[in-house]
This record gives structure tokens, C-alpha cells and sequence, in this order.
DNA sequence: CATTCTATTGGAACGTCGTTCCATTTATGT
DNA sequence: ACATAAATGGAACGACGTTCCAATAGAATG
């Protein structure tokens, strides 16, 4: 890779950090994780290789990037709530979809710590419980909990994703055969487990997913009213 | 890989499935997610890739299998706690010691949804929601939200090392790395991350971690007594 | 004890990946 | 027009997961 210089492009079809992107993101979404490979992206771009080493340094680098073109939409979005509660709501929500729509997106997050698609989450949750007067010390730990509460629930469902992708089944049917194979677990040593499967079938995500970020929210208040 | 008949070995110093994952663990503890090959694990037990692939599937059983392997021992420690909150701290705190010594279980953990490991933990988490008295139709959520902040925050750590281990450097150069870097961000778009940047260097992953767990906790708490 | 049979072994080989290298092409500045 | 530098694309490298298969070693059989 090089540095940058020019401001117009040297050719009408020439090659961009954006254009690359753009592709990466196009194939995430059409053959998950494991399609993202630089022959792929050579094919889809009509070039090799080597020319797109030029715009992108490695292939982590290219995945968090296109993580932080989704991302960056999703927090940027227009955000209407009259509380910060309303907004940090919204805001979840936001993640949510947009991991349900780009499952990958979900692992990707995960293996960029403290890089810029997760600094946009961290500043646009952190304002609002900032708002919510939470005390300056308790800010990190507050912020924290929803954020990482987030991240494991967009890890888990990336996984389901891929496992189901994998096994060439969708993602109800793989949820499914887990639930299956958690109702034959041992009804002693997996009593909870098993009580658990029939919820398993049929729920819904998002109303789950939701629950767990009121369930902090509530936490938030209760301390606050210490 | 083949089906499972003899009882007692063949041979003296005859493969198994524990001895490989016994290896498989001793390489991730000493070289990281990446140094797990099926050639260094071939020397290390002296013998060929395809010997081993009589006792395992493939390699992503295997990393499940080394994953479950410690989140075993994590969650048969004997429970000394008064309450289940109690409780719930002990086995959370657990959960992050263990990934803190073997930062490959966080990540390996987000890729085995509803496997063995993940189930070893829901089933402890679980019983003792249930014994907090959350309601039947809340559990779900409930335990969700305990297990996929714990996730949160073991992938993240587990990122950390992984990316501190790439560049050569350790976990307490790395977060200074990333608070040096959030220092720089735009005063006015990363207000929030900026302030944040002070907290990061020197604070206790531990105490804000079961910080976020007792703000959860007590989300349980205010949420049982509407 | 000799022989057969089958569970296991270990190393060679295949296809794919990320990445590097480099000869070639294209636009720019003189 | 020519020299220079940016950008390209395809070949090649080394490492990986996995498969294949000829060789072994203990158990079972006569």
C-alpha cells in the first residue's frame, strides 16, 4: 500500500479505497465471512491482486473498514427521542438491525478494539448516559455494559449466521436444531437448559435483545437513585 | 475421524482426543489463536496431521473442545455464596479469569453459539435467575443479558491480546496505545471518547467488569419489584 | 504360534488463502 | 516529446486445513 495523493482519479474505471469497499461490503453480504477473499474481490473488480494491496493495507484492515461504512450509517441516522433512555433505545435497535441485515459486521466488531467503528457507538451511547447523569466515574462502566451487552449479542447472532451458512441450513432452522439438541441434554445436570429450549423456538430476537437493554437502562436508574 | 470403541489404549504412548486437546490448549496459552495449526500441534505430539484427524472432526471442533475444556473447570468450582447474587458475581468473575488467563476462550466462545461451553454457562447463570425469582417468560432475557455481557466483554478482551500479540506489545501497552489515539480524536465529534481516553489508562478491567455485572444485577432487582 | 483382520498411524499431496514481487501501463509535469 | 512517478495486474511464495493412502501394530482367530 501507499500513501495518499491525488485528489481526482488518473482513469474513469480506476480502482479507490471506496470502490474496493464498496465490493467488500457486496460480497460480505452476499457469501459471509469467508467469501471476502482478494481473488473474489480481484474478480468482482476486474484487476489482481496486487493492484488492490495499493489502496488497502491488509485483509483486517479492508474488513474493519467495511464494518465502519455500516456502522457509520446506522449512527448516523436521525435520531428522534425525547429521553436519552428513548435515544439509547433507538440507538440499540440501530446495531441490532443493522447486524441482522450485515451478520458479519458482528465479528468483525469484535476483532477492532478501540477502533473507529466502535469509537462511533462508544461516543453516541456515551453522550446519552452522560445525559442521564450518570456520575463522571461510573461512566465508563455504565457505557461498558451496553456496549459489550451489544457486541455479544451481534457476535452471537454473526455466529448463528455462519454456523447456519455453513451447514447450509437459515438461521430459524440452526436456532431449531439447537433447541433440539438442548431438550435431549441430561434433565438433571441441564434442568435450566432444557426449560430454556422451548423458548428457544419461535421467539423473538429483537424483543429479546431489546429487553436486555431495558434491563440495564433500569439498573442505570436504580443506581442513579442512590 | 472415525467412530469411538476401544477402551484402553493400544499403545503406550497412543493419541487421543484429551491428550490432542491437552496439547491444543498448551499451544493457545502459548502462542495464541494463531499459533493452533495442525502442524504444530503434529510436532508437539510427534506424529502426522492425519493421525490427529482420526480423533477429531476438524478444527473448529477442536477449538471448542480445548474452549470447553477450561470453561469446564471454571464452572465446577465449588460455589461458596450466600445469595444467588452472590453466586452470580462468584461465576461471572470466574468467567473472567478464565478468559484473562486464556484470552482464546473469549473469541472461541462467540463461535460455538449454543454448544457445549455456552451451555455450561447459561445452565449456572440460569438457576440462579430462576432463584432470584424472575418470572418464567423474563428469564430468557434475563440470562441473556448477564451471558452476552460476560460474551461482550471476554471477546473483547480476547481482541485485545490478539491485536496486542500482533503488533508485539503487551495488553497494558496496547490500551495506552488506544488511549493515546482517542486523546487525538476530534474535540468536537469524540467529546465522550476523549474523556473517556483518561479512564482507560490504569483503570481495573476487573472492577469494571463486575461493576457492569451489579448494574445489571440490580436491573434485575428493580425490575422484580414493580 | 502363525495368520488374518481392523483400528490407528504418519507423511505426502491438494487446493486455497493472504501476501509479496515486479514488469508493465498510464497519466502528469517539464 | 520525454522523463518521472503513480497505479495496475498477474505470477509466485509460503502456510494453512484437509484428504488420501501405504504402512504398522495390537486383537482375534485358527
Amino acid at each position: 500500500m501507499a500513501k495518499k495523493t491525488r485528489s481526482s482519479p488518473r482513469r474513469e474505471d480506476s480502482l479507490s479505497r471506496d470502490r474496493i469497499i464498496e465490493a467488500s461490503v457486496a460480497i460480505l453480504d452476499g457469501s459471509g465471512e469467508d467469501g471476502l477473499t482478494f481473488r473474489a474481490l480481484s474478480e468482482r473488480l476486474a484487476t489482481g491482486p496486487g493492484a488492490i494491496y495499493w489502496h488497502v493495507p491488509n485483509k483486517g484492515d479492508l474488513l474493519t473498514a467495511a464494518c465502519d461504512a455500516i456502522i457509520a450509517r446506522a449512527m448516523n441516522a436521525p435520531l428522534v427521542g425525547a429521553t436519552p433512555q428513548a435515544i439509547i433505545r433507538t440507538l440499540a435497535l440501530g446495531m441490532f438491525d443493522a447486524i441482522d441485515a450485515h451478520p458479519w459486521v458482528g465479528s468483525a466488531l469484535t476483532r477492532a478494539p478501540g477502533q473507529l467503528p466502535m469509537v462511533r457507538i462508544l461516543e453516541r451511547i456515551g453522550r446519552q448516559v452522560s445525559a442521564l447523569g450518570v456520575p463522571d466515574e461510573e461512566q465508563w462502566a455504565t457505557v461498558g455494559a451496553l456496549l459489550n451487552y451489544i457486541l455479544g449479542v451481534g457476535a452471537q447472532n454473526a455466529a448463528n449466521g455462519q454456523l447456519g451458512r455453513m451447514r447450509g441450513i437459515d438461521r430459524s432452522d440452526f436456532l431449531d436444531a439447537v433447541a433440539t439438541s438442548w431438550s435431549q441434554l441430561d434433565p438433571n445436570a441441564y434442568a435450566f437448559t432444557r426449560s430454556m429450549a422451548a423458548h428457544l423456538r419461535g421467539h423473538d430476537d429483537r424483543n429479546d435483545f431489546i429487553a436486555g437493554i431495558d434491563l440495564i437502562l433500569s439498573g442505570i436508574e436504580a443506581s442513579r437513585r442512590l
